[in-house]
DNA sequence: TGGTTTGTCCGAAACGTTTCGGATTTTGGC
DNA sequence: GCCAAAATCCGAAACGTTTCGGACAAACCA
């Protein structure tokens, strides 16, 4: 493994003057630059980062925390594409991410900051953590540049990026109020997260502006899971069946409720309209394909390691990001005509 | 940030005794290394990987090289699940995975043992790279411990994981003549990749096995494309419909073919028996669910990382492993009783 | 001519850790 | 009480890089 040193050997001259012609300083001879360049093509030299970020203090590398890495999650395909915009964002900007890892036992062990502070990370990306995660005080706490994926907090050292989520509910109910329906339940996530507390904020709004009362029966929790929304739709569609309308939180979740359906022979769209969210791979080849509200799963990752990069190299100051959301109208979703 | 000095000097020691008391050596009285821990965690230490990697020459640090993490990529979700399985096993073993890119111009300045001698990787995994890839060539002839995900090189520094593709292949045509079919055509990925190769190989084991002979009109490449796969199907199933079963190397190519019978106007399963690849998630959401090979990709991941990580520490020799796959039987198959 | 600027170069310290070799003290056996 | 062995500790070098402060010579200006 040739260093510096070596290079300064056969080029005849000082380490010093190799780092500072490799690194591009203009107090070297243009004729001793070129002469160490081509020693160190000669010796095939790459630098050592790690000795390179111990005296400079960063490392050219961000962390990523995320929890949705895992044999089960596997259906979701929400973090793969998050991951896959911030990948993109980060190798364009010569950063390198490493994966941090928060459901094992033996991780969890050691604090958030730990985490950070070993690995020498200059940044963070965290996603998937809900608001009841002790990681998450211990982010705002510590003074680590990061950047929280749908968790809208913001401080000197932390920024977020998410979508409209109130909008993006709302668009949901507007369409199915164009569509006629007037009776419009929902499946949301959980409670600790935040797009959950928005897009029912959305839902709300969204029933308002139509003129119609909130009822908070007609809204159930489904965790965000396909089978725990198809259990808890069974029973709201078999105690309430004036619903013509159900708004889901996730395609997942309205996976889930086009099953329930299908159970209890409700067809859908005839008797039945469901709107999901994400826009996953999944929802166009649902039966039928299911009406959702996008967001750019990719974009939010690239737009998380962007704001983050920009973060570190004090090029800006504005510390969050909203995107928006559209609609996409597929067959799970018709005119109701009661 | 305290170091070890720090400790040093609020404890009253050297930081040699420092250094060895949190690395467990016998040579320190346990009282004093009661009282270097416990300042430690007063101080809030962590240590630095970065000095700590320099010194020692090896960074607890795994590479992960993929091609497959993109925007275009996303419906694939080959690259993820494998990911995940790698993330798990890497961060069981107390790794941590840093992710490289191949796919920006940027980085395709830099070869391969750049890349990794720069970030002091103790490994690579690499995933998803083609046989004339000139990385390829680069990862035998370096002395970086590799594995190959579904690429069968060996040697001193470099092993593979991969699932038995040749015997997948023959199972898939086995079970079409088990139910009576005799023309059978294959849609094939690409001939750079040796899965496909592999692929090949066993789908004409199979024929042979059942006394039929191998006809080449009847193959055609896809390049694992939903889009070509669809449009070579349907020149395929014009020009010869004597055919009444396709094998294909991957679902993404199933779906096309599944398109492309749609579009003929040709009825799966009556008229056409469709066998797939992968078991990917949307294989069981396709109308109709498609019979495919499937292939655990979290565990193709998880192997994989257990493999390089047991040959980091010189526990085993083995270079090689070998997963099975199994045959689902879905709706997209079915007897031919012409 | 003398002084100042400019262009090149380098020595040495620093980053935080590990470890070799040795030093010092304590213990044990007789 | 003496010597060897064991237990405990530490100084200093090393890993590969960057950078501060200065050195030296050449060019410039008056």
């Amino acid at each position: 493994m040739t260093t510096i040193k070596d290079i300064a050997r056969v080029a005849g001259v000082s380490v010093t003057t190799v780092s500072r012609a490799l690194n591009g300083y203009h107090d070297v001879n243009e004729q001793t630059r070129q002469k160490i360049v081509r020693v160190a093509k000669d010796l095939n030299y790459s630098p050592n980062t790690l000795a390179r970020g111990l005296v400079l203090n960063k490392s050219k590398t961000i962390g990523l925390l995320v929890s949705g890495l895992n044999r089960q999650s596997a259906k979701d395909h929400f973090t793969f594409e998050v991951l896959s915009g911030i990948n993109e964002c980060v190798s364009e900007q010569d950063y390198d991410l490493v994966l941090f890892n928060t459901n094992t036992s033996k991780q969890r062990e050691k604090t958030y900051s730990q985490l950070c502070r070993e690995r020498r990370v200059d940044g963070v990306i965290l996603s998937g953590i809900k608001t009841d995660d002790p990681y998450l005080h211990e982010v705002v706490a510590s003074s680590i540049p990061c950047i929280l994926i749908d968790i809208p907090i913001q401080s000197d050292s932390v920024g977020y990026v998410t979508t409209d989520n109130v909008l993006g509910a709302k668009q949901a109910v507007e369409h199915l109020m164009q569509l006629g329906h007037r009776n419009i339940a929902m499946v949301n996530g959980h409670g600790q997260a935040f797009v959950s507390q928005h897009r029912l904020d959305g839902f709300k709004q969204g029933l308002a502006a139509g003129g119609r009362p909130y009822n908070p029966d007609w809204v159930v929790n489904g965790f965000f899971d396909e089978d725990i929304a198809r259990v808890e739709a069974e029973r709201l569609l078999t105690r309430y069946p004036e619903i013509t309308a159900v708004f889901c939180a996730s395609d997942l979740m309205a996976l889930g409720v086009l099953k329930a359906a299908n159970n209890l022979g409700i067809v859908v769209p005839k008797r039945l309209s469901v709107v999901g969210y994400d826009d996953i791979l999944l929802a166009s080849y649902a039966s039928p394909p299911l009406t959702t509200i996008a967001q750019d799963k990719f974009q939010l990752g690239y737009e998380a390691a962007k704001l983050l990069i920009r973060m570190l190299e004090g090029q800006d100051n504005s510390r969050a990001v909203l995107l928006e959301t559209e609609l996409i109208t597929r067959q799970s979703t018709t005119g109701n005509h009661v």
